[in-house]
DNA sequence: CTGTATCCGATATGATACTG
DNA sequence: CAGTATCATATCGGATACAG
């Protein structure tokens, strides 16, 4: 048994597959990815078009590689309507509201180092 | 309501400098580098070429840049003791255990996914 | 010991064109 | 509308050699 159940997590990173946190790190990583799950998490349920209209300058195919993947980690849903033309929604799932919260935590820390770094940086050109 | 006591990030993910949240995403993101700070947290104070011994096939490239990175992030200190030969020991710094938190957080949330998912797939096959 | 300098191959992204 | 296919390019990581 390897375990798991202690938070402990892994010491991993180079070994997709077996670190949990390694996996999810992953996930997020990549250019636009946070970005398609901020504007499904503020603006509600959004079709291809609309989140491509939104990301500016990405590419039909690497915003379909984002989508796929944050559908397979049960982040986003996929609705597939079958009119014509088709119509494609997306929307956040449960785990991408549990994501969001620890989300939020980073980005107050991120915040505030900033404002702490720009405070210093300041006070420094003060002198 | 968005809010989010507003710590409401920016839409980012593709404007480096712009988005905290972003930065602090694309700093852990690559490979290696949550395993620098997970080898700081759990074994104390490492020297270079310990944390690259336990790494393993990393290259003195990558770990280099990683710990520059983290070092410029305020996460790590670098101590340069100018000895012969030097001796350069890196440590987590307190930005870096701030981290550490919301990282437990993250992979409490990837544990438990795993988990389910696992849960799943076991009662599927059992069908 | 602690890096830096290079070359190289793998990967990832963007732009463009095309299909159901 | 919602992608898929392809190609060119940029970046990244790995290995090797070498320097302070």
């Amino acid at each position: 048994m390897k375990d798991t159940s202690k938070t402990d997590t892994c010491p991993t990173s180079h070994t997709p597959g077996q670190c949990p946190l390694d996996t999810v790190l992953r996930l997020l990583m990549g250019p636009w990815t946070t970005y398609v799950l901020w504007l499904l998490q503020t603006e509600g349920p959004l079709r291809f078009g609309q989140l491509k209209a939104r990301m500016g300058r990405i590419s039909s195919k690497v915003l379909t590689d984002r989508l796929r993947h944050l559908e397979a980690a049960q982040l986003i849903t996929r609705t597939y309507a079958p009119t014509i033309p088709p119509a494609v929604t997306y929307a956040m799932a449960a785990r991408g509201a549990e994501l969001k919260d620890v989300l939020d935590g980073i980005n107050q820390l991120a915040v505030r180092w900033q404002s702490e770094d720009e405070a210093r940086a300041l006070s420094q050109a003060a002198e």
